[in-house]
Parts: structure tokens; sequence; C-alpha cells
DNA sequence: TCTGGGGTCCTAGGACCC
DNA sequence: TCTGGGGTCCTAGGACCC
């Protein structure tokens, strides 16, 4: 079915919580502005801000007091995250006029393929279109990128911000995207862009004519792959499903100070615990596979991991699991961070139908065949449902309280 | 007084099995 | 009896993105 090439949009909203936060009240317009957690705290860190904070050199993850240093008239309001998922919502629901073929990344980000649209003869107009129709209907405002693929998408949108709208052909990728420099380029992060500097590269172009075998050896599989990219080749598909699917359920917290004081440590595990088993069973979904992180106050950071014999959604079984990690590897040592991960889902229906070939009532504990049966689940319960492919949610009952990709999951039931 | 919290994907060594 | 190759599972860790 190839031959015409496809046309995707990238849209991706400037300074999404601080727009909106503007939006809201017209007196924060046009002044330095960032959205940032506890201020007292050293969680008090800037999650998205203003142009004009960006200006006076506010960046985000950057802590509210070394941002006021560099702006000290800068404006700082809490996260509404209501107000962010009431936004997005709009949002998407602005794009999904033009195409079913919308797919959410976050919650200020997205992609659209129009090829088999009636749009696709005025990509143009109609990428201006919805800009303005973000701007005048919901005070937000945009950059659009429009390109053959996802990643040249991406890349366009990022070129002219804020309000930006970017075409990027493939025949002007040696004069647009070769220039740019390497760590300019979606994929590559500090660390990648040191590493390939030492094959000489320094920018996209020069990626784009590597060497294979030494970008093979030096990133992996990874190598080739970001090659293909900086030659504008990419062929994944714009799928709105992709969302909806999710492989891990975690949360982690970063104390208010470091700490070596047991109970308080155990007290952090049993919200964490708390909170990632709400989490699963709103989902209806079990972990099979349990993870700790710890931070330490030296920022290094160690992740231990248990597959469990049961898959476990209960708060107890995940406390349960987290603190045998714990104890068993925690090097005593002032922990700055903790956190607690489940992955390997399976649906928790399936979990059950498996489950009951080998569990037992309370009360029949003490039977020696519930010993036997016991072993067996051991040995082979979890293995039998274990490797949990990606999870789709069809639907769910209550609403989210986790701002994130939850909120997608959660969505979809409407 | 540096550095939050939610994720995804990839690598690599050792165990174990055939 | 010194001894291959392939595959999967388990665990730890790293990189990246929003």
């Amino acid at each position: 079915m190839a031959g015409k090439g496809r046309i995707i949009f990238h849209i991706d909203m400037n300074s999404f919580y601080a727009s909106v936060e503007m939006a809201y009240d017209p007196s924060l317009r046009g002044k330095p502005l960032a959205v940032a957690g506890n201020v007292k705290e050293r969680k008090g860190i800037v999650v998205t801000c203003s142009y004009e904070a960006r200006a006076r050199g506010v960046k985000t993850t950057m802590p509210v007091w070394q941002a006021k240093r560099f702006c000290p008239e800068l404006i700082v309001v809490p996260p509404n995250f209501d107000r962010y998922r009431s936004s997005s919502k709009e949002m998407f629901s602005i794009l999904r006029q033009y195409t079913d073929l919308v797919e959410p990344v976050s919650i200020d980000e997205g992609y659209m393929d129009i090829t088999d649209t009636p749009y696709r003869s005025r990509a143009y107009e109609t990428a201006k279109e919805i800009q303005e129709r973000l701007q005048k209907e919901l005070l937000l405002p945009s950059s659009i990128g429009i390109a053959p693929n996802k990643f040249l998408a991406k890349m366009a949108s990022d070129m002219k911000k804020p309000l930006g709208i970017t075409i990027l052909r493939k025949r002007e990728l040696p004069a647009v995207l070769w220039p740019l420099p390497i760590e300019e380029m979606y994929g590559i992060g500090t660390k990648t862009a040191e590493k390939i500097k030492t094959l000489g590269i320094t920018t996209i172009g020069d990626l784009a004519k590597g060497d294979e075998h030494a970008l093979k050896a030096l990133l992996g599989i990874n190598g080739p792959r970001l090659k293909e990219k900086a030659n504008g080749i990419h062929h994944a598909e714009v799928d709105p499903e992709r969302i909806y699917e999710f492989k891990s359920v975690g949360n982690s917290s970063t104390l208010s100070h470091d700490s070596t004081d047991e109970d308080e440590l155990f007290g952090v595990f049993e919200r964490l615990a708390l909170s990632v088993s709400e989490r699963l069973q709103r989902k209806e979904v079990m972990a099979c596979r349990l993870f700790i992180m710890i931070r330490y106050a030296d920022w290094k950071t160690v992740t231990r991991s248990k597959t469990l014999n049961n898959p476990i959604d209960q708060k107890k079984d995940i406390l349960n699991a987290a603190m045998q990690l714990f104890e068993k590897h925690w090097n005593q040592k002032p922990v700055r961070l903790l956190g607690i991960t489940g992955t390997e889902l399976v649906e928790k229906e399936q979990a059950y139908k498996q489950l009951d070939l080998f569990t037992f009532k309370e009360d029949a504990k003490d039977e020696p065949i519930y010993q036997m049966m016991n072993q067996l689940n051991e040995k082979y319960g979890a293995n039998l449902i274990r490797k949990g492919a990606t999870l789709k949610k069809e639907e769910s009952k209550t609403k989210g309280t986790s701002f994130n990709r939850d909120f997608f999951q959660d969505e979809k039931k409407s």
C-alpha cells in the first residue's frame, strides 16, 4: 500500500501548565510565571515556566530558590492538575474533529495522521486552523510540525516556538535538519551526544552519513536506528491506542530530608504501597514482579526487583515484598528517595482464573494438601500466567487521581 | 541549598534447559 | 571424558522523554 507518503502532524502545546494558568487568570499573562511543586521543600522545582521566565534564565527542573535568583519577580503557582486535564481533554477533542488517527503522547502533545482525510491537500491551512482554534477557543499557544513521519514531525514542531508551524519535507533535510547539532535530535540526550562525538559526529547531518558499524558498536541497536532517523526514515504508525497501553505502575517519593530512620522509611513505603495498590486495582491488573528504588543522599540510585510467586495487587502484599527487598539491599546509608513499581502485569481476571487452580480458602491453611498445593503454586503459579503482554484498559470505574497516563486510561470509558 | 515523578526501551551476565 | 550452540528467565543498571 506504500507509494504515497503520509502526512503527519505533531502538535506540541507551548509551556502547557503555565499557559493554562494564564488562560484561567488573565493577570498572569505576559509575566514570568512558573508552576512548581512544594516550594517549602526540596521538591519545589520548576515543572513548567512561561516564555517570559525562560527569557530570564529559568528552566524546567530548576529548584525554585535558584529560579528566583535568576528572576526575583518570578510568580510561582502550585500545579492544578484538574485544570490541565480538563484543558488537555478539550485540546484533543479539537484534534479529533479532523481525524480519528490522533495519538496522544502525553497530556500536552500528540500526533495526527491526516493522510486519508480531505485535509491532506491543504495541510498547512489545516494546521493553521487548528493552531488558531486552540488559541482562540482555549487560549492556549501551540507549535505544529508537518512531515512525512512522526520523527520528522516531532523535530519540525520543535523548530519554531512558540506558535510556529513548520513543514519539513524529505528533500529539505540537508538544508533544514542536518545542520542542527546532534544534541537537538529527539532520542539523543547528553550521554549519547557525548559518546557519539567520539566518532567525530557533531551534527545530525554527520550522523546521517555516519559509519553504521561504528554506530552499532558504540550504541547497540539504537545506533543504526538513529542513523535512519537522521536520514528521515521512520516507519512507526500513528496509533490512537498506544496511550492506553501500559507495562508498569509505580510511585516514588523524595523525602523532605535524608533519613535513616527505619520507622519513617517504613511509613514512606506504606504510602507508596497503598498508592500502587490502588492504581493496580483501578486498572484491574496484578503485578508478577516488584521493583523498589532507593536513591541515597549522594544521588546514587539502585533498583532491586523480585519475581513474585503469585501476582499481587493488595497493599499488604506489595508492602511485604518491598520491605523484603529493602531489608535485604539497603546499605544503611541516608535515603533521599524511595519508590515501588509493579511490572509484568497480568489482567486480574486472567490471574484469578489461573489462581483458582491452586488457591485455597484461609481456613484450609493447615491442611497438608494446602501446603502441597501452595508449593505447586509457588513453583508454577506465576510462571503459568507471567510474561504480561502489553495491557489495554477497556474501561474503568473510578476517576483518576494521578495526572498523566492514568488520565487517558481512565478517560477511555467515555 | 542543585537535581520531581511518571514512564519506556535496551543491554548484559549468569542460571538453566535442550 | 574439558565440552557446542541456542533460547529463555532473572536481575541490575543505564539512557531517554515529558
